[in-house]
DNA sequence: GTAATCGTTTAAACCGGTTTAAACCCTCAA
DNA sequence: TTGAGGGTTTAAACCGGTTTAAACGATTAC
């Protein structure tokens, strides 16, 4: 077992070429023989050459990895349905090239800035998702500048130079507030995300504007932050308003299992005193007590199209179009039920 | 604005020295003198300069990366509360030094050793992590032979090459048995984790071992899979038996919280009529209704340990010993409670 | 005054690929 | 016979660092 692995002078002493004709077999190029192609490619195999990752990304100046930037607390990271999948489907898509995933973790007191810095600047990826997008969102500056490109998860609202790919949170957020409707509540309350990201502001005015336009009110909006013990206190300051919510539609599956602890734990019956919706389909969704009726997007299908996207992008393919996935879907179960007459 | 960045010849320039003095100067060779030194450093710092990783990683052989596969399918990876704690505490050794951590993520059905392998022959890594340790685990061998230094998360139970960070999961499981004999609980049953994980058995054995040393004998073992559907369905099972169990422990939280669910269902009261515990602390616990009885242990600490350790290993420091966590602690909550009489 | 020694610095090879410009071989036309 | 032209192939430069062996200049020893 020879140590050592070869290289791309060992296949051209074996096959009686240059370098060079090496290179060109490998890559595909015109200008070859057929004859010497297929000799060339023979004797690669039969030395198991592969070529170094290394000595190419030196001369061609790329990376072949892409990267993945998360801001979070590690802690409250944990339970998030969201990326794990995503990445899943990144990866279906890396592998096959070659391609690799450099995953950063940042605290949100950190530097996150940095962390893009050091990517670029390290030169080791080619480009980057850009997820949990937030108003005005300062990264598309800075990735601007930094020359290093990007696809967004969903659309920014300012202007932006990189290709979007989008999944409508709307249609699903909507369908909830229909569903509710439909079962006859008419005080439905709703605990948003943090205001400056764009998902938590797209799913609290989709629910502003399903309710107004059905000609309800919606009785109260407690704005958190995505996590549990966020979704614990929105709900007891909702439980507490003069006019109770008979049901409440929380922006995601984390909050409102939380959420629906917390009003048992206030002694209420759900959904019999209350009916609660959350947003994600997390795994625990369907299991706690009641199943929790909430939305189901495909995040797996999401992270392929945005590693097709952000590659195509790179490969320099002009004018990469905006990707639109099929938006996520109600799914209702046990936590949500007719209104009953009190 | 220079769209170039500067390289090491730009520095050498500047500084009126030689390409090999800066790079002396930068890596804080000995041999010139320390007004060059000084010089040197001076001129990259006004040019902004950072040495090349990609130029580096072909000269010296090194990826200056990390690697961690993670053999899960996407879907139930999701809510798994250890990766991303645990990847928080790996990042946060990893970015002082300038490392990246490249993340593969493999679905079971899939070739795992494929990921190992594309890791190590691309040369995208100068280590990884072993996780989720199996009994027999064939990547030791492959990983071997591959050349690939390794860090086990927790010891295997054959022989290895590689360093163990380990965080004994069983004094946790032992504090939750005891705590349950002391509730007055005799009837107490175990959810396994699948028997071919090391940590899925450990748990196993140190539950049987604390209940028989106290005279009594286990009820019930199911071994299930760690997931949501994989708790319900155990549960269900152990709430058929002739004699019900008055306590069920599990092995992680999310079969915990999903049995929570199925015993509610099922029209019994926890804890009144059923005491429930699990395993990880995970961010739903405590949140849950009632608040899940359980035991934290700390995977920012073990990213943090698993990454000093195997890059010790890597930097070459001979006989790198392994290293032992403080082990994981009970938490107690609502969800266990003293036997009523029935 | 020359040689040996030491501390400092440099030129050049090297890592393993890609890429460009030039050389080569063969055929065909003038 | 010579030259032009097309298809193949190669030599060498290049990417941006690291590293080794040799060169250099200033002391010190003889």
């Amino acid at each position: 077992m020879t140590k050592e692995r070869p290289t791309i002078a060992d296949v051209a002493t074996r096959a009686g070429v240059s370098k060079g004709a090496v290179s060109f077999a490998l890559n595909g190029r015109p200008g070859l023989a057929k004859a010497t192609v297929d000799r060339i490619l023979a004797a690669a195999d039969e030395l198991g050459w592969r070529p170094s990752n290394r000595a190419r990304s030196l001369s061609v100046s790329k990376a072949f990895a892409l990267g993945l930037v998360i801001t979070r607390d590690p802690g409250v990271l944990s339970s998030d349905p969201f990326f794990p999948a995503f990445i899943g489907g990144v990866e279906s898509v890396l592998a096959p090239r070659g391609q690799a995933l450099v995953l950063q973790v940042v605290a949100p007191g950190e530097d996150e800035e940095a962390g893009y810095r050091r990517l670029a600047q390290d030169g080791r990826v080619d480009g980057v998702f850009l997820s949990d997008l937030r108003h005005d969102d300062p990264r598309i500056d800075l990735l601007t500048s930094l020359g290093l490109p990007a696809v967004t998860l969903n659309r920014p609202d300012g202007p932006s130079p990189f290709p979007a790919v989008c999944l409508d949170d709307r249609p699903g957020t909507i369908a909830v507030v229909q569903h509710l409707l439909e079962l006859g509540h008419r005080r439905i309350a709703h605990v948003a995300g943090p205001q400056d990201f764009v998902h938590a502001t797209a799913r609290q005015d989709a629910f502003v504007s399903a309710l107004t336009e059905a000609g309800v009110e919606p009785i109260g909006i407690e704005v958190s932050d995505f996590t549990a013990v966020g979704g614990i206190e929105a709900t007891k300051r909702l439980l507490a308003l003069p006019e109770r919510p008979t049901a409440i539609v929380y922006a995601n599956d984390r909050m409102a299992i939380a959420g629906l602890g917390a009003a048992q734990q206030a002694g209420l019956r759900v959904p019999d005193d209350l009916s609660i919706a959350g947003f994600d389909d997390s795994e625990l969704a369907e299991f706690v007590h009641p199943g929790l009726t909430t939305v189901r997007a495909d995040p797996y299908a999401f992270g392929e199209a945005a590693a097709r996207t952000l590659n195509q992008l790179i490969d320099g393919d002009s004018a990469v179009p905006d990707v639109e996935l099929p938006p996520a879907r109600l799914i209702i179960r046990r936590s949500t039920a007719h209104l009953e007459d009190s």
